[in-house]
DNA sequence: TTTCGATGGTTACAAATGAAACCAGTTTGG
DNA sequence: CCAAACTGGTTTCATTTGTAACCATCGAAA
């Protein structure tokens, strides 16, 4: 019996891997060249414009960031007054988190900018291989979130 | 004109990203566990004892890693006496790296369970989502080497 | 030849990350 | 009421990473 072989190039993980790596380092480039975020600080700053009004925890799991990834972007962001923190009236650890002025004028700003990226990713598929994509990755989501 | 929100969890970028980090870090366990490896140097293991032998820059190539990050991967390995470096005759830049029968014995070992792993992940999905992950995936990776 | 730009690979340094310890403050159970 | 267990969030420390500078060698052109 001959030795098994793992072709790299075909293992679902690494593949998986590299594409996000690639898409998410191009992307990067808008925000960092932009305004110089990192992609937690990013991430805060999307996840509030979105949803207004969060808690750190909050933030974290909406953004699949770990805490300590949160505290230091929640951290920048309130030293570029991008945001600010209003303590919670019942329970004193927690702290509600918005945006300013400026932070939303640069999430507005962002929006149409990430959203053109994705346009013209998803451009340079067919529509089946749109749907492919779309279906593929849904299905894998629910897979992992169900399993682990 | 409402302003315009970006919907984080529908947001492509970070859908496959999220993904591939999930995977990839449930996956890590597996090297890591098992021999106290990084994901670079799982890599340089796995690209090794799939093609035999390659030089560093090849090693780069194939498996989407940064220079640096070969250069360490490999450092260690050596250390570990997984594998070895031979000059090339022609040009005394190159070295030709190979695993050495301890390397080798890591990689059989780790093969089986690879494979094991991205099976029992595909396992959780229908046979047509399994299709539309592959093709999606192929799709993608298709217009990101075209276009940059 | 000699020089100069490219290339294979390593190293130094700064920034980003993760794990674990930590500090409040809160809840639970005795 | 009080101690113990827990939770929100921050900080510390060691490790990993990326960028850029670097060293050696090579190839091409003058």
């Amino acid at each position: 019996m001959e030795p098994e072989i793992l072709e790299l190039e075909s293992f679902l993980p690494y593949r998986l891997y590299r594409l996000a790596d690639t898409v998410s380092r191009e992307f990067s480039r808008i925000y960092k060249e932009r305004h110089g975020l990192t992609r937690p600080e990013w991430r805060t700053l999307s996840g509030l414009g979105q949803r207004g009004t969060m808690t750190a925890t909050e933030l974290g799991e909406q953004s699949a960031m770990h805490k300590t990834k949160v505290s230091r972007a929640v951290a920048e962001l309130e030293r570029r007054r991008w945001l600010t923190r209003t303590p919670d009236e019942k329970d004193r650890r927690v702290e509600h988190l918005a945006l300013t002025k400026a932070g939303l004028a640069a999430y507005r700003e962002m929006v149409p900018l990430a959203k053109a990226f994705e346009r013209e990713l998803l451009a340079r598929l067919s529509v089946e291989e749109r749907v492919a994509i779309a279906r593929g990755v849904a299905a894998l989501e629910k897979a992992l979130e169900e399993k682990s």
